[in-house]
DNA sequence: ACAAAAGTGTTTTTGTTACACCCATGT
DNA sequence: ACATGGGTGTAACAAAAACACTTTTGT
């Protein structure tokens, strides 16, 4: 085994949320082009905990499902010193507020996923491939309950679905296969919007835990 | 960003094939220890060239199916130097013979995934992974061609699933399944092995390529 | 009263599973 | 002639898809 060698090791994370009906991605801005948050990964992190870090100390976002999604390391990715990158995805609850001093400075701010700007090395490429790691994981996990907030009616989770999915599902059929999953529960409140009929809440059995199914 | 920091990065590589009825992979021996192929990254190296040049300097195995799985990086993973592994499974077509220069020294051996023995650093949990990777790609890839040779009997291709899957399955409900994915098609040649009805030999429609089915 | 979303079952279609016998060859 | 694996179809069942109307609220 050999020493240590020149070698930039990064984490780039692909942080997630519903935003106006639309699925949408935080960036940040970095000298004139946006960017993935994410930095270099120091050496006692274990990866995922580089993760966190770096997109607590640039977004403020902590305690999000997180997960790794493929390590980048073409030899022409990243101009000047050679870099890899190990990139992961994250999800954060709809509703969830930025702190306004992360928000405030312009510097960081939600792009939904069909109007990016260009962004900086092969972050484009993260991101697609997050979006569609994450559409294949509806089909066989709970992972859509990582983009609501606790409490939930069905319409809302039916609406992550098709969002990400984007295509149209039929609401009895949904509804029938997500509660025979039997991971979601009645709150037995409800969520009073204006002007229809008042929605039954629901939460997961295993909030913060994504499940295989089937 | 900041400059370089002493920390190695490796590719470590499980590679899989089928032997005498059992999935097996090769286990390459350094010192007293067996190990995974694989070693440092290349300043130059795209990961996954470093990889196949590792795997083809150790092993002699070229040319053959190499999917990234996981990138590890523990910070007690490895002793001494902090060391970030990004790890691979490669497939091996059932009959390929390794090169006699290879084998003779006995550094270098197929192990049955159900007897290996202790492996160095958590390479045994790269293997575990690639493991359940590779019989979760059964279900909707064509990924299980890559483990026969060019001309394969349906018989084969069953006993390659069952291998992986640990089960045996039903042979008219396999064939039917198999054929209706329209990727293989009959050669014309027979397979006459001895003391019963010859099999007719089948290729795949597009070798060394994995389709995604359904 | 009307608009707007919530809620609810049945039928049809499709895919999956279970299952047993004859065939072609080598010995 | 027998042993060995190769090859084949159908019926039962389960899962997925299609489909429309009533309910409850706010205005």
């Amino acid at each position: 085994m050999t020493t240590g060698m020149p070698l930039l090791l990064t984490v780039e994370i692909a942080p997630f949320t519903i935003c106006a009906e639309r699925l949408a991605v935080l960036l940040v801005r970095q000298a004139a082009t946006w960017r993935l948050p994410g930095g270099p990964v120091g050496c006692q992190d274990d990866l995922d905990d580089a993760a966190r870090r770096h997109l607590a100390q640039q977004t403020g976002l902590s305690g999000i499902y997180l997960e790794q999604l493929y390590t980048f390391g073409a030899p022409g990715r990243s101009s000047g010193q050679r870099a890899v990158a190990v990139a992961y995805y994250a999800l954060v609850r709809a509703g969830y507020s930025l702190a306004e001093s992360v928000l405030a400075s312009g510097e960081t701010r939600w792009v939904a996923v069909d109007e990016m700007p260009h962004l900086a090395l092969d972050h484009a490429d993260i991101v697609a491939l997050a979006q569609r790691r994450l559409a294949a994981k509806l089909a066989y996990s709970t992972i859509a309950l990582q983009l609501l907030p606790e409490d939930f009616t069905l319409s809302q989770l039916q609406a992550v679905h098709e969002i990400i999915l984007g295509e149209v599902l039929d609401k009895r059929n949904f509804r029938k296969r997500i509660l025979a999953l039997d991971c979601i529960e009645v709150t037995g409140e409800m969520a009073r919007r204006h002007g229809h009929r008042p929605a039954r809440l629901f939460r997961a059995k295993c909030p913060g835990q994504v499940d295989f199914i089937k």
